[in-house]
DNA sequence: CGGATATATACGGTAGAACATATATACGGG
DNA sequence: CCCGTATATATGTTCTACCGTATATATCCG
């Protein structure tokens, strides 16, 4: 896939962006919820950097039943992965991404069918 | 050296900001009349942009009598420069970074003493 | 169909980024 | 000390990103 340098840059400079793509690089697939409860802030504002992400081309949506499930797109160049995973290794130990992934990890009923709740 | 993500990739998130710290990877140090003849801007344009990856302190200056040369910054962390080595190596190929070097490359007086036209 | 839950978008307001142009500063030479 | 070259900053304007809140859509269940 072609991605645009300027377009994937601009997608990482906003915080709430960047936390989300980490974790997603992570975890290989979060839903809507899951990523509302890690990085705490209010579902619409979620939903709409999502999108970003998506128009993007960033990350790749998944619907099933109520929930949406999102990852890192599967055509994302290997160039993009790497800056990603450089950026993960590098932050990982650090506020807020460190936090982040524990209150992932701590999110109640997680990876239960019925995730959210 | 601390380095604040965020600050990082908002300073990438700009085509011109990205083009002149992909030249900076590449070539260890430019002065700023050799920037402004790569990237074919006009010289205020330039000096705004490096103005701010120096506040970022992505970059460090050196003066040489009339000419400030810059460099990316010693102290950057090494997650931050394999981020720039992972930009760089996916996209020295395309447009507009391989015309970038070319231009420098071509660049008449280059790297004499008195280097600028 | 009607209600509940999960997610997405629309709207209005505000702050910050970026630009073109003009001007200021730094340095070296005569 | 004055001039020319290289670089930096100031100014005024325009454009875009981002936010909080309200509302819309999608899906499931009874």
């Amino acid at each position: 896939m072609s991605l645009d340098p300027d377009a994937f840059f601009s997608a990482l400079a906003h915080p709430l962006r960047l936390r989300t793509l980490i974790l997603l690089h992570q975890e290989h697939e979060l839903c809507v919820c899951e990523l509302t409860h890690s990085l705490g802030v209010a579902q619409p504002m979620i939903s709409r950097h999502l999108a970003q992400l998506r128009e993007a081309r960033l990350v790749r949506d998944r619907r099933e039943a109520l929930w949406v499930h999102y990852a890192l797109h599967p055509e994302l160049p290997a160039w993009a992965r790497r800056v990603l995973a450089d950026a993960a290794a590098g932050l990982a130990g650090q506020a807020p991404y460190q936090h982040d992934r524990a209150a992932l990890a701590a999110m109640p009923r997680r990876a239960v069918p019925k995730c959210c709740a």
